[in-house]
DNA sequence: AGTTATATAGACAGATCGGTCTGTCTTGTC
DNA sequence: GACAAGACAGACCGATCTGTCTATATAACT
C-alpha cells in the first residue's frame, strides 16, 4: 500500500486543484480528503509545489490518452478526425465538473513563464498541439503545422469560451470554424486565373 | 484627495491582481505597494472580494475602451475592422507586461459561475463579443452572429496559446484564419451545382 | 514472536491571511 | 486659532498557511 498512498494523494489534489484552483486549496484540506497523514505527504514529495507538479504530470497524461483515444474510436479518416477533436471537446465541456483547461487555469495562477507549473502546462499545450499536426499531416493538409496552430487555438478558445462564459455551444461553434479552416487546407490550389 | 485615494488602490489592486494573481496577493502588499493605510482601504471597501471587483470592472473599462479605440483607429471598413482586431490583439500579446486575459484569470481562480469574480469575467467576453457582433453586421456577414462568435473563439484562443506557450505568432495565426472564416461569411453564397 | 518499515494523530512553529481598532498627525475650512 | 475629516502607523485578533516533529499504532517479513 506504500506507492498506493502516493498515487491517492495525487489523485485527490488533482481533484481539488482543479475543482477549487491551487492557491485555493490547502494541504490540510487534501490530507483530511485523502484520509492521509501529513507526514506521509512530505515523505513522498518535498513541498506543495512538488504534489502540484505531480498533479498536473498525471492530468496530462490521463487528458492526453482520453482525448486521443475518443477521437481515434469515434473517426477513422485523418480529416474526420480533426473534426471529431471538436465533438470530444464539446462533451468534455458540457460534464458536470468541468472546470475549464486545469493547465490555462495554472498558467493563470503561476502567471511567469519561468514557473515550473506554467512551464509543464506549456508542454502540455506543445504536446496536444502535436498531436494535431499527425494528424493535419495525414490528412495531407498544405501547409499542416499551420492547418494545426489554428485548430489549436479554435480548441483553447472553445474551452475558454465554454469556462468562462458558461458557454455550452462553442466546441460546436469551433467546429464550424474548423470546418472551413480544414476544407481552405485540403482544398486543392486554386487554378490560375485565366 | 479623498476619491483618489480610492482609485490609487483599485490601480495598484489591478496590477498585483495581474500580475501575480488574486490568491496570491494579500491585501497588505497592496497597501504597502500603494503607501495607504490599511483602515483606508476597508473604509471604502467592504472586503478584498469587493476590491477585486472594482478592479476588475476597472480593467474591464480600461480594456474594452483601448481595444476598440485601437481597432478603429487602425481601420475604416468593418471588414477591415475584424481583422486589426488580431493585429491589435497580437500587440497586446507581445507586450512585456503581458500576462494572459486577466478574466481569464480570474475565471480559472474563482471557477465556480456564480462567484461574482467569475460572472464579472464572463460579461467581460459578453461585451467584446457584442462589439464583434456589431462589426459583422456592419460588415454584411451572412451570419453575423455566428461569425462573431467564431472569431471571438479565435481571439481567446490566441490569448491562452500566447500567454501559456509563450506563442508569439499566436495572433498573427488566429488572423489568418479569421480571414479564412471572414472571407467564407462575405462570399456571395455558392451557386446551385450545375 | 520479534523486527522493521510505514502509517497514524496531533501538537507545534513561524509566517501570513483578512479584518478590526486605537491613537496620532495632517489638512482644509470657517 | 478652533474644529472636523480623513489618512496615517501599527498593534492586534483569530484563522489559516506550509512544513516539522514526536510518539503511537499497524502491518509485513523473517
Amino acid at each position: 500500500m506504500a506507492a498506493s498512498r502516493r498515487e491517492l494523494l495525487i489523485d485527490t489534489a488533482l481533484d481539488l486543484f482543479y475543482r477549487e484552483g491551487f492557491h485555493a486549496t490547502g494541504v490540510d484540506r487534501i490530507l483530511a480528503e485523502a484520509g492521509v497523514a501529513k507526514m506521509t505527504l512530505y515523505k513522498h514529495f518535498k513541498s506543495k509545489d512538488e504534489l502540484i507538479l505531480a498533479a498536473l504530470r498525471r492530468r496530462d497524461e490521463r487528458f492526453r490518452d482520453w482525448f486521443m483515444r475518443e477521437v481515434e474510436r469515434r473517426a477513422r479518416t485523418p480529416r474526420e478526425r480533426l473534426l471529431v477533436c471538436f465533438d470530444v471537446l464539446g462533451e468534455w465541456c458540457s460534464g458536470r465538473d468541468f472546470s475549464g483547461c486545469m493547465f490555462i487555469n495554472a498558467a493563470a495562477e503561476f502567471g511567469r513563464q519561468d514557473n515550473p507549473a506554467h512551464a509543464l502546462s506549456a508542454e502540455h499545450k506543445r504536446l496536444l498541439l502535436d498531436y494535431l499536426k499527425t494528424l493535419a499531416r495525414a490528412a495531407e493538409a498544405r501547409e499542416p503545422e499551420a492547418l494545426a496552430r489554428r485548430l489549436g487555438i479554435l480548441l483553447e478558445g472553445a474551452i475558454v469560451m465554454a469556462h468562462v462564459c458558461g458557454d455550452r455551444s462553442a466546441a460546436q461553434d469551433a467546429k464550424a470554424a474548423a470546418e472551413t479552416l480544414i476544407d481552405e487546407a485540403l482544398r486543392a490550389p486554386a487554378p490560375l486565373p485565366i
